[in-house]
RNA sequence: GCGCCCGUAGCCCAGUGGAUAGGGCGUCAGCCUCCGGAGCUGAAGAUCGCAGGUUCGAAUCCUGCCGGGCGUACCA
């Protein structure tokens, strides 16, 4: 509709230059909205005031020349206005939003895709946290996010690879094999002490108990680092089972799981280095070698190998991201969390100096989460000893409601996540209420068939020329709205813009089912607003969908 | 100190330079003879942290300040 009407107004002031009406055919692109205030008309467009330095002209006197020369073949305009500083405000007939509803039926499941993306190879590198313990509510919320910006861009025209990163090599796992290890020979009974920086969970005593089942003669006979090295990959692969399977509870999936380990088996950090050393981009001071980040905008430059021989994380990060690029993706998006901030200048160095530009390379930073039962704190947990996992989480409020929950803020505030808030079924949890729309429409259409032996919904002209109620206007209305809700959740990779918008359109519909009623004694009204439902229905489903959440037939 | 994010109604949050700043919770007053009340209607409630600036127009952009969070490793 808006296109449609901003063809309309560009023809307009187009056939007012020719007929020398305007000063300038130095046009600015047309802009059409949607007033907030019902008395400002149905779209609205701020054109003449936009044009009013080019035109030299008064931006009202513009608006009153485009108007004079507007045509509207299929008389979609009931009205115009000019109003204010120079708007020209567009009273539409309501049955020219009518085709809309045959748009919706005839995309279906693709109504609201577009192809913005235009096939390019974007990938997703989220979650990525350390197989050293279970993930928490914060490992949840880039989860989510990450998951539904993905389908977001898929949905818009992208090859999208979603990606975890293993960070499986390094200082971390021998500590995390360490832990295991002196909680073995702790159960053992040997007086060992548990040094500070371990891993302190209650889950490392389950591996370790589970280890001395299965091994305890080998682990106690064979040497420390070995048996430290045992220890270590049985537990980081025990764990980062764990993350798996708590992510498929949330209904998040992976194209691959990436090891950090395999960068250094195929040499690719190696390699990385080297190369950069001989770009001069690498060099060797206080025994360490420094990567010259600081030649690419960051605050200092990073050491990539330490002192003692050893790389750095950095060092493999480096690798990690040529081999992405390497791998023929045009768009990388990262998700971190916050706390990681700082880490984007250096990794964006990386990028620029392996001569990629740095806006192929983009971060989203989630917020942290702080999770609370009741307005309280609830950092501890009665079972994993330190924190409430994200498995609790989900096994105490259900996959739905915390997706929905992550998804109805924006990725950069901070988000308070109440534990009994996100057990109730009332509107301070919209999840149900978006859902309770998809249930109630499925229920109509039960009844339909049940009692009234509605087999089928035809949607001619004559039973969608019935809809003119003004809510049933305002349904469609906000129904056309949703393809560019679609497009600006891509474009700014912010998926609660899609949650809100399901929110409002549940409120439409809500508001229209209390006042009119759909299973009429008139037929062929009837059909028109099955017709209309069905619509709202396959659009909440669509939406809910890009989110990662079920739409339910019952509740 | 420096860097990043956030300050919008009692509380939680939307808001793409546009007209009278929107929802939800909570509060108050109402709505079921019949399609699911996990619903609807109405009311009260805001100096958009503060002060300047940019322009026809600023919650939105710029500068400074004040709060809060995070970061500032040869940790990950």
């Amino acid at each position: 509709m808006k296109t449609k009407l901003k063809d309309m107004i560009k023809t307009a002031a187009e056939a007012a230059y020719r007929a020398g009406a305007l000063e300038s055919d130095d046009f600015a692109p047309v802009a059409i909205e949607e007033p907030k205030a019902g008395a400002h008309g149905d779209l609205a467009t701020n054109f003449a005031m936009l044009n009013a330095a080019t035109q030299k002209m008064a931006p009202r006197k513009i608006a009153e020349v485009v108007v004079s020369y507007l045509a509207d073949p299929d008389g979609i305009i009931e009205k115009t206005e000019i109003a204010g500083p120079g708007f020209i405000n567009f009273f539409l007939n309501p049955s020219a939003w009518h085709p809309i509803l045959h748009e919706i039926h005839e995309q279906d499941g693709r109504y609201g895709a577009c192809d913005m993306g235009d096939g390019q190879n974007i990938q997703v590198e989220f979650v990525s946290a350390n197989p050293t313990g279970p993930l928490h509510v914060g490992h949840g919320r880039g989860a989510v996010v990450g998951d539904s910006v993905a389908t977001i861009l898929s949905f818009c025209g992208y090859s999208v690879f979603r990606e975890y990163y293993i960070n499986d090599s390094g200082k971390q796992i021998q500590t995390l094999g360490r832990s295991v290890y002196l909680r073995c020979l702790q159960s053992a009974g040997r007086d060992v002490t548990f040094p500070e920086d371990g891993y302190q969970g209650d889950y490392i005593w389950d591996i370790a108990k589970t280890l001395m089942d299965q091994a305890k003669e080998w682990l106690l006979g064979a040497g420390e680092d070995e048996a430290v090295a045992y220890c270590a990959k049985y537990a980081s692969e025990k764990i980062l089972g764990g993350i798996r399977e708590d992510l498929a509870l949330l209904g998040v999936g992976f194209d691959h799981w990436f090891s950090e380990q395999s960068l250094y088996d195929s040499g690719k950090v190696d390699a990385a280095i080297k190369q950069f050393q001989t770009k001069g981009l690498i060099y060797d001071s206080e025994a360490a070698l420094w990567f010259r980040t600081q030649a690419f905008g960051d605050e200092k430059d990073r050491v990539v190998v330490r002192q003692n021989g050893q790389t750095t994380y950095f060092a493999s990060d480096i690798a990690y991201h040529r081999d992405k690029f390497e791998r023929g993706f045009d768009q990388i998006i990262d998700v971190w969390g916050a706390d990681h901030h700082g880490y984007i200048p250096r990794i964006s160095a990386a990028i620029k100096a392996s001569g990629k530009n740095d806006d192929q390379f983009h971060v989203i930073l989630t917020q942290l989460v702080n999770l609370l039962r009741g307005g309280i704190p609830a950092t501890m947990s009665t079972r994993a000893g330190k924190f409430v996992t994200l498995r609790e989480v989900i096994d105490e409020v259900g996959c739905d409601a915390v997706r929905f929950i992550f998804l109805t803020r924006h990725y950069e505030s901070q988000l308070d996540f109440d534990l009994e808030v996100a057990k109730q079924k009332t509107n301070d949890n919209p999840v149900y209420y978006v859902q309770y729309v998809h249930a109630r429409i499925s229920s109509i259409f039960k009844k339909a068939r049940t009692e009234k032996g509605i087999k089928e919904v035809s949607g001619d002209e004559a039973s969608v020329g019935r809809l003119s109620e003004p809510e049933e206007i305002a349904l469609i209305k906000h129904m056309a709205r949703y393809p560019e809700v679609i497009r600006s959740a891509a474009q700014w990779m912010a998926p609660h813009r899609v949650a809100f918008y399901l929110m409002d359109l549940a409120a439409a519909f809500h508001a229209y089912y209390n006042k009119h009623w759909v299973l009429t004694s008139d037929p062929k009204l009837t059909d028109g607003r099955l017709y209309l439902i069905l619509a709202v229905q396959k659009i909440i489903r669509n939406g809910l969908s890009l989110l990662g959440v079920s739409a339910p037939d019952t509740m």
